[in-house]
DNA sequence: AAAACCGGTTTT
DNA sequence: AAAACCGGTTTT
């Protein structure tokens, strides 16, 4: 069992009156692999750019009971199911940003639909992977989520399976305004080409009726609409920070024309300041909907820090044209003789020039 | 038919006298495809970084005669089979050059075995996709050639396939020293990884035999000793230059160090002084075997002048760092908000950097 | 929408 | 060495 999952034991299930309001249930509606290895946790598949319901709601046992404080807030996040490390997933996000064909191509995207602007309020782009929202635990609510990278968009082989990534939800209490959130699931996924994630399932009922010639012939349904719900999973540790990823590009975007240069900059020395401020801008983030673009400034300190301390400008130049990375270094490095340690120093004459 | 393609009916072969002694047979022993569509070129599948034997030897009707005059030179190259202009190729192979571990990779090699350096001589890397050397009409010359590009090198598009290449061989004659080679010929191949020749052979068969439930069943060899000899197809025009990839790198190299700079720099100003100047280095050439390095200077003066033309050590910059060429442009005009005009300038600085 | 193609990669 | 896997792409 991977660490931090939660036993669903009954016996297990937080009991005190505290925790009675902090049970949540978010669904994702997509197909669902077939396979169910035990230990496995499942796997759903997606199309990348597709549009898929992600439904919350709070499931605590006094149900029927109209909570007075009722307000919470979400983020939906899209991060890497086995590269746990920051490093390794930022790498991939860096990687995967560098070959789009806009650099505003972000990881996930929330559709503009009516239906959604009934059930939720004050959406925030607060990172490339990651979206939040305010909702009421009173009433579902009902999202719809697109993840636009391939899970086998973080390399460059050919022929070989993609990453295995996670949805994962975090969501903060009204009450407790802190940076740890009151509850976190996630739900595994891949995400395909095209209709991809359509011709893996029947990739998989061919093989599993195959299979089962012998066997006891599980009548499949027709295919072509077994379209399944997966439930979330809830994840015990609520303390690990998830790695949001911002590109750098987002700041040399901010840095043009204006002053917010040295605004930016004097925020990134600062560390101590603004550091504890969790999912909420300010206090009044529930009733006035700040602009989009604003409150990007006002993105989790930690993750602005991690920035500017990795790259500084160098590494992210670096980064950028480092399609296979070992290779370039060492063309680069062979190409004009320049001793690695000296790269640097080249590039951040280039950003000057 | 192809432009420039020879009939090979027996009336056009040309006869008279002069041309006795230029009809060359050239032979490449690999797996060759079995779809033989009428019209279509054969096809030879190939493994990357395998050797495969390739023979030239003399076919001119007067046989039995020794030639007092028997000495030839002949250049191996791969060249792509469809996208014929320079513009094309090279962009092809900068590209496959930029992702490779070392910036020695070349696109051609051949082997140092005993059993070639019976029947050739002076053999020259005169290219990076280019080989030449001298061999006698009066035997049979025997070379083993490996190419280590894969078919699908030439674009990061997965799933897709790989571009057909030319295997060419040009020979020159001793008496006749001009740029002009006295015969051409190619034989398209593919390049697979692995064992992927043998594979897509297995393929074919798979699909043929398939094909032919009910036709009459021809009996398919034990496959895994099925290796036959495809005849290079003569190419009648023997005016077009080859395209010959030489990567700025080689320059970057030559240029440290020593003052083989500025020489070369005079060299590629000075367009009219060497133009004309074939494979033969000097006079002397078969005689004495110049040493690889030092003839490296001696390649084609054509060539050279191009890459500076085309590049001039601006444009290079900007390929290496081209996975998806547009892709990257737009990211970088985007990233930094610097007009594509301008992009050419910040590289430069760069180089001085 | 489903199946086939493609060829690098992995498994047998 | 041969077959299967993998998933983007192309064809049906």
């Amino acid at each position: 069992m991977l660490k931090g999952e939660l036993q669903t034991l009954p016996s297990q299930r937080p009991s005190r009156k505290a925790f009675r309001r902090n049970n949540f249930e978010y669904t994702l509606e997509a197909s669902k692999s077939l396979r169910q290895k035990p230990g496995d946790s499942t796997m759903t598949y997606l199309n990348k750019g597709q549009f898929y319901p992600v439904t919350l709601k709070e499931v605590s046992s006094n149900e029927g009971i109209h909570h007075p404080i009722s307000k919470v807030r979400s983020v939906i996040m899209v991060v890497f199911a086995e590269d746990k490390s920051r490093e390794d997933q930022l790498r991939h996000w860096k990687y995967w940003h560098s070959r789009q064909h806009t650099a505003k191509q972000r990881c996930i995207d929330i559709a503009d639909y009516k239906e959604s602007f009934n059930t939720i309020s004050n959406i925030e782009e607060i990172a490339y992977n990651a979206i939040s929202f305010t909702w009421d635990i009173n009433d579902e609510a009902k999202v719809f989520i697109s993840v636009n990278c391939l899970s086998t968009d973080f390399s460059s082989q050919k022929g070989v399976k993609g990453l295995p990534l996670n949805i994962q939800i975090d969501t903060y209490s009204y009450n407790n305004r802190s940076n740890k959130p009151v509850h976190r699931a996630y739900c595994q996924i891949k995400v395909f080409c095209d209709k991809g994630a359509e011709r893996k399932i029947r990739d998989e009922e061919r093989k599993q009726s195959k299979r089962k010639v012998s066997d006891v012939k599980v009548p499949l349904l027709p295919s072509h609409k077994r379209m399944d719900i997966t439930i979330f999973k809830p994840f015990i540790d609520l303390d690990t920070q998830p790695v949001l990823f911002i590109p750098d590009v987002h700041f040399a975007n901010l840095q043009r024309g204006t002053h917010v240069l040295s605004i930016a900059s004097e925020e990134l020395e600062g560390e101590g300041s603004n550091l504890k401020r969790g999912p909420y801008g300010s206090e009044d983030d529930f009733a006035i909907p700040a602009p989009t673009k604003l409150t990007r400034l006002e993105e989790p300190k930690r993750v602005l820090l991690y920035v500017r301390k990795e790259s500084e400008e160098v590494f992210d130049a670096l980064m950028l044209k480092t399609p296979s990375l070992k290779g370039l270094m060492e063309a680069i490095s062979d190409k004009y003789d320049v001793p690695h340690d000296k790269i640097g120093k080249i590039f951040k004459k280039c950003k000057k020039g």
